[in-house]
DNA sequence: GTTATGCATCC
DNA sequence: CCTCCTTGCATAAC
């Protein structure tokens, strides 16, 4: 069956969020900034709007950076609401979902849809829908967004790549290969710079040179299950399908401290907020936890991490508290340097309602 | 088989 | 000068 996966990408979505509730910004160069706190204008870029990017500014730029390049252009400096994007993001996903067959939400601003049912396995077809899922985000939130349409997973997420800002590419069965061939093969989802350096190394640069390459090369190299993923995704032939409904496997909250300490007492009381935001999402979601984890980031910037696993699921969350002042205290003896940034996170998710129906519905275990 | 840790990717 | 979050995998140790 000729499946049509689709991958719908909100264009420079913080700053865009921010330009539509103050349409004035939308004439300046605009950058969503995380600040740190260590000093004034301590972190980085989030999301800059295209107007700021032509002047050399992107996501993950520290701020000071970003701020000399726009000297002059009156850019606005916006402080990063992470919840007002949820808010915005649920509504587009739920918004989303009534005109497609499968939604898979990847990101706050992305994710991957199924459309091979209402599309009748047609390309013609499924640019209409398409079309008609862009003018529906924008007409309801007045954000563009960018989609990509094609046989698989891999082939849609560099359609919608290829077409940002407020493009739509249609990638038929049949121009996959002209279209993924020439490319470098850093541009396929799930191919970063370390396996780019890989491939380059062994004269694999395009994507062409990929699919013609040696499966047991690349399995040797890479492993049986990434290599079969490698060759699978330079042929758009990748199988992986849309799935709805994922739920989360776990919660985690890094922040900048104050100073460099390894004092565990002092880092778990500046991550007291994040260890609140964590027992919210679990109470929020009714679920329980099995895993609490530190997650030390050193002086130089290499991460250290300590886990301690429950036999059975934790409901309560002071056992957070307590076990990461444990946890930080044993990473700082065996890390030799201060921590710079400091995390918790709590894995093993479950949820934690009596789910009477459920269990009739999967029946007793023999 | 399960747990601990690090790595790579991506946002 | 260097934020923050999620997922999956490999590997070693238990």
């Amino acid at each position: 069956m000729n499946r049509l996966i689709g991958h719908i990408d909100l264009d420079y979505f913080y700053a865009q969020v921010e330009e539509v509730e103050n349409p004035a910004l939308r004439e300046r160069p605009v950058i969503v900034c995380v600040f740190s706190g260590r000093t004034e204008d301590s972190g980085v870029v989030s999301t800059a709007n295209y107007r700021a990017r032509d002047f050399g500014v992107h996501s993950g730029m520290p701020i000071v950076s970003a701020k000399k390049r726009l000297e002059g252009t009156n850019p606005a400096i916006v402080r990063m609401d992470h919840e007002k994007y949820e808010a915005v993001s649920a509504r587009i996903m739920e918004n989303v979902n009534q005109l497609v067959d499968v939604l898979e939400p990847t990101g706050i601003d992305e994710a991957f849809f199924d459309i091979t049912s209402s599309a009748d396995g047609d390309y013609d077809r499924g640019r209409e829908i398409a079309e008609s899922i862009k003018k529906s985000v924008f007409e309801s939130e007045h954000l563009t967004s960018s989609i990509g349409l094609g046989r698989s997973k891999v082939v849609a997420k560099l359609g919608s790549d290829l077409s940002k800002p407020n493009g739509l590419t249609v990638i038929t069965p049949e121009k996959t290969s002209d279209v993924l061939g020439p490319l470098p093969v850093g541009k396929l989802y799930g191919v970063g710079p370390k396996t780019s350096a890989s491939l380059n190394e062994i004269g694999i640069k395009t994507v062409a040179d990929l699919a013609r390459a040696d499966p047991s090369d690349l399995e040797r190299l890479f492993g049986r299950k990434f290599g079969a993923y490698l060759l699978a995704a330079a042929t758009g032939t990748d199988d992986a399908p849309v799935v709805a409904g994922l739920e989360p496997t776990q919660f985690s909250r890094i922040v900048t401290l104050k100073e460099d300490t390894k004092d565990p007492h002092e880092v778990v009381s500046q991550l007291a907020p994040g260890i609140g935001y964590i027992e919210a999402k679990l109470a929020a979601s009714k679920m329980s936890f099995r895993t609490v984890s530190a997650i030390g980031i050193l002086t130089d910037l290499s991460t250290k991490t300590r886990s301690k696993t429950f036999e059975t699921p934790v409901v309560g969350v002071s056992v957070i508290h307590e076990e990461a002042t444990v946890l930080f205290a044993e990473l700082a003896s065996s890390a030799g340097r201060d921590f710079r940034r400091a995390g918790i996170r709590v894995s093993g998710l479950a949820h934690t309602e009596d789910q009477s129906s459920l269990s009739e519905f999967v029946g007793t275990p023999r």
